[in-house]
RNA sequence: GGGCCCUUCGUCUAUCGGUUAGGACACCAGAUUUUCAUUCUGGGAAGAGCGGUUCGACUCCGCUAGGGCCUGCCA
């Protein structure tokens, strides 16, 4: 027995690979899906196939078009995009009955016309002996002329047992008779989803299917339904679902579940790609890597069995690594964009000061929210004001001092951190004074008590105009 | 109730019958230090339990426990 396989049953003809992403639209994009999505593209790059993407609107009671913007949204957002137009299963409805007819003139399917009362009781006996349900219609036909209202049901077979070579789970065997004849067509005439995705993923020529843990159970069933048609079974890929930090299913209380959210907290896409592919498989001891390693290296067969938790202090730190390496101008203007979201007054020299502090500050910074924190220093505008702390470290001796540095960095010949950082040891040299006696004043009179880099970091980031505007407002006796 | 899946440090993972069970995040201690942060050094931390197979099990099998999914004319 093949532990892992890692390739699907044989078939006949070179095959390209085809994976997809088919989400229901009941919801915003949740972190599971976009995770789902990933490693359906990841699959499909490293095998040079194609990924798709289909929205599986089925329910058009519970489908809303909004929803389905979320989805484009946030696949959009996270840079996981189909190479082809998505599908909307719910255009394909003739296509289905036309499948679903197919079964009943092969003998794989039949009318059911039990009454929800009938099925309610059924569902209850059967429960009550631990079997699937099964419908008296199963082997009875109606007289010709019967109008009721039915549905269509799948005959499935009775004995034997069904087995889902899953490239994760590895083999996972179902005894027939546990398999119970699902609906395949509404008494309406609308296709459920176990008929849908099985026509859909057919005719889309889909070769993988990597889905939710979730979806295992019907795997059985819907394997059964490729065989009835004569139609080649794709390979199955179950991943297991994300939990929160508690190993309970992730719900809000856990602070995000939407991909959307993600975004508004500051995270960069590129670093949910890597935190996400990490999270349920992994590459030996490689954490951080690049779209085209993660191509190049993942396999579902890799894909960790058990269920993994979501940890925010990881992904923060993975996104404190990509804010360290994105490019400064992007930063700033999320930066700014923070900014302005909260209502931050931004003038056209407070911007400038913005763009010259982002890579000074961001190394620090673990999320763009948190960027924000570390910028606003440049934002204010003059007087800024000290805060209370800073107010009580300048007695007379600090400001005095305070201002003999004014004088001599005005003459300073070169305004960039190596040389204001001699300049300021120098001159603490020559008060005969530590840096400790003149640092945490001067940070205050510089940034107004808001977070600012270290000294020399924030005297260019302000420019030397504007530090020394600042000093001099916080001296002056009445500022 | 029934079927199915899962179980290595707090968390994410490596290990594929023979390792001092490795790495990362987090945590703790120390160093550096002009706040916070950064950086550097060091440290503690794991195979759910019980049986079996084997010369040898984290790795294979079984049972138990715990967690999860499905059991819809939802997807």
């Amino acid at each position: 027995m093949l532990r892992r396989p890692t390739r699907p049953a044989p078939r006949s003809g070179p095959m390209t690979v085809v994976t997809r992403f088919a989400p229901s639209p009941t919801g915003s994009l949740h972190i599971g899906g976009a995770r789902t999505a990933l490693f359906n593209l990841l699959y499909a790059r490293h095998a040079g196939g194609r990924f798709l993407l289909r929205i599986e609107d089925t329910d058009r009671e519970r489908s809303t078009a909004a929803a389905v913007q979320a989805i484009f949204d946030g696949l959009n957002w996270l840079g996981v995009t189909p190479d082809a137009e998505p599908v909307f299963q719910h255009t394909r409805a003739e296509r289905h009955r036309e499948v679903v007819m197919q079964l009943l003139a092969r003998g794989r399917a039949y009318r059911d016309y039990m009454t929800v009362e009938e099925l309610e009781a059924e569902r209850e006996r059967a429960r009550a002996e631990g079997r699937a349900i099964r419908s008296v219609w199963r082997d009875r036909t109606a007289e010709p002329g019967d109008n009721r209202p039915h549905v269509i049901r799948f005959k499935g077979p009775l004995q034997g047992e069904t087995v889902v070579q899953d490239l994760v789970k590895g083999p996972v065997v179902f005894r027939n008779i546990e398999l119970d004849d699902l609906v395949l067509l509404r008494s309406d005439g609308a296709p459920t989803y176990n008929l849908a995705v099985v026509v859909d993923d057919h005719d889309m020529g889909v070769t993988h299917v990597i889905r939710g843990d979730d979806h295992l159970n019907n795997a059985a069933r819907q394997s059964l339904i490729y065989q009835a048609l004569d139609w080649p079974v794709p390979a199955f890929a179950h991943i297991p679902l994300i939990h929160g930090p508690d190993g309970a299913k992730l719900s809000k209380r856990h602070g995000a579940q939407a991909v959307s959210e993600f975004a508004d907290m500051g995270y960069l896409p590129e670093a949910m790609r890597n935190y996400l592919a990490r999270l349920g498989w992994g590459h030996g001891d490689d954490e951080l890597f690049t779209d085209e390693q993660a191509i190049a290296w993942f396999d579902v067969a890799d894909v960790v069995k058990a269920p993994a938790r979501l940890d925010w202090a990881k992904l923060n730190f993975v996104n404190q690594q990509y804010i360290r390496a994105a490019d400064d101008d992007r930063l700033a203007g999320m930066a700014l964009k923070v900014h302005r979201d909260r209502g931050v007054l931004i003038t056209r020299s407070g911007e400038a000061r913005l763009r010259a502090a982002v890579p000074i500050v961001k190394e620090g910074a673990q999320t763009i929210l948190q960027l924000g924190d570390l910028t606003l220093f440049t934002l204010k505008e003059r007087p800024v004001g000290v805060d209370e702390k800073t107010a009580q470290l300048l007695t007379e001796e600090t400001r005095a001092r305070l201002d003999r540095l004014r004088i001599r960095l005005a003459e300073a010949a070169d305004w960039t951190p190596p040389a204001l950082e001699a300049e300021l040891r120098a001159f603490a040299e020559s008060e005969g004074v530590g840096l400790g006696k003149i640092g945490p004043a001067l940070r205050g009179c510089l940034s107004g008590g808001a977070p600012a880099p270290d000294l020399a970091g924030t005297l260019t980031a302000l420019g030397r105009d504007e530090s020394l505007g600042r000093l001099a407002d916080a001296l002056s006796p009445v500022g």
